[in-house]
DNA sequence: TAATGTCCATTTATATGACGAATAGGACAT
DNA sequence: ATGTCCTATTCGTCATATAAATGGACATTA
């Protein structure tokens, strides 16, 4: 039972009734709170929530397009597998990383980032033009200016991947601007631990040096380093499970 | 103005009213019939799909959760840059692959597989269970035995790359599983012209192998060339953008 | 004139109540 | 044991009314 009043769903994601409704649920589904019992019926979430039955129809048509949940007569709203869950959804990663946050998770994200990442460098050192370059360096500069740690170089290194990813002018790659966004500020409570690593400065300069002179190789492999020693911090944080290596 | 009929929107995705609403927006905006006059607001939607504005607010609101829109009174309902939208959901990838077909996007999208799949098929020689092994066979067998082409071997080949993401147990990866498919069936349209050679029978035996013998790197290698593959194929088919070459 | 505050029209957001359609599961007959 | 039918339940759809938000017009004021 989630229970929650108006007044705090429209606190919750500081939009509206549905869209703080759609978090709660979000949250309570991703969370397991659906797992053994029944998702309640439209009447149901109403009474709970206090709200009227549009609130959580929308707030549920959201999920059903999210993949979370399905909803047929009769049969009433189901919660999907995980595996039909989209975990590209900002939403959903979000709700994901913030709630049972995990190192499996983290490991499994930056195994993502370690086959993305590389190749969007490369496509870069390509492609990019010059607001790209520039948008590149400016975030190489600020994470330089905000050396001293803490939330400025998280921001900083931040809008260094996502320059990168945009440069490569390939929108597959682009869209994960958001997923890395997201994943990397939900995260935070882990990554500060490892901090001073994670946001090495030369090993960032040497990827925006490559992509600056146009050497896609350099780029993918200075990229590549990069990922991997997160992927290696996180490992060594959990020496058990070191076993699903990524090289 | 597309103007359908509550009929037509029943038949489109043989569900229900609001999903085929759903449905016809998403091409709509996909294929940029609202880029330079505003969205209809709700009413006229309403009025134009002869549904109500239950129907037409849920299926706005599916939008706005794969982030083709956004809504606010008074401004109303706009469409939000392609760089919003939500490439990794089933829906908005058929929607752009089936109405407005580019080689650019299957080169794009290829280029993602190119640098998603081989690491899957590493991880899937290092983690891949029985179940999955056993997949991976039965796409294989089922590609040669479907030999003569057609529809046949791309179901083949679809299951093929699904259970080798779905062997990476990393549900990132196996996110993909949904998206290749969709992507591939899309695309049936052009890479039926390049059959024979995108469904290379020793290609995915070589991958198939690695993956029994729980050797990653030739797993990774053996994934790389069939991808590359591909790509080769689409340069080819346009020699004057294989400029953006991706190795 | 320029800055600021007030009001208004428009559009989405929310609420409520009613009816229709589909179907899971049981009752019943065979 | 099997098939058929019925019914209760739940989502799907519709219609209408009211609230909230906001961009812009307009008035006010320094």
């Amino acid at each position: 039972m989630i229970d929650t009043t108006p007044a705090e769903l429209r606190l919750n994601l500081g939009r509206n009734l549905t869209h703080g409704l759609l978090d709660a649920l979000g949250r309570a589904i991703v969370t397991g709170q659906y797992d053994n019992g029944a998702f309640p019926t439209e009447a149901e979430l109403a009474k709970q929530h206090g709200v009227s039955r549009s609130v959580t129809r929308e707030a549920v048509k959201m999920l059903t397009a999210k993949g979370l949940v399905s909803a047929r007569p009769r049969q009433g709203t189901i919660v999907q597998p995980r595996s039909s869950w989209n975990l590209f959804d900002t939403d959903v990663l979000r709700w994901l990383l913030n709630r049972k946050f995990s190192l499996d998770l983290l490991r499994q994200f930056n195994q993502l980032r370690s086959a993305i990442e590389p190749e969007a460098a490369a496509l870069a050192a390509l492609l990019a033009d010059d607001n790209d370059l520039a948008a590149i360096n400016a975030g190489l500069e600020r994470m330089k200016a905000a050396e001293t740690g803490g939330e400025q170089i998280l921001e900083a290194d931040i809008a260094f991947h996502v320059a990168v990813l945009k440069g490569s002018k390939n929108p597959f790659f682009a869209q994960f601007q958001d997923v890395v966004g997201t994943a990397l500020r939900s995260s935070i409570q882990f990554t500060n631990r490892l901090k001073g690593h994670s946001a090495s400065i030369p090993d960032h300069a040497a990827v925006a040096h490559a992509i600056m002179k146009r050497q896609p190789d350099k780029a993918r492999a200075a990229m590549k380093k990069l990922v991997s020693d997160v992927l290696d911090l996180i490992d060594a944080a959990e020496p058990g499970k070191a076993a699903a290596k990524r090289r």
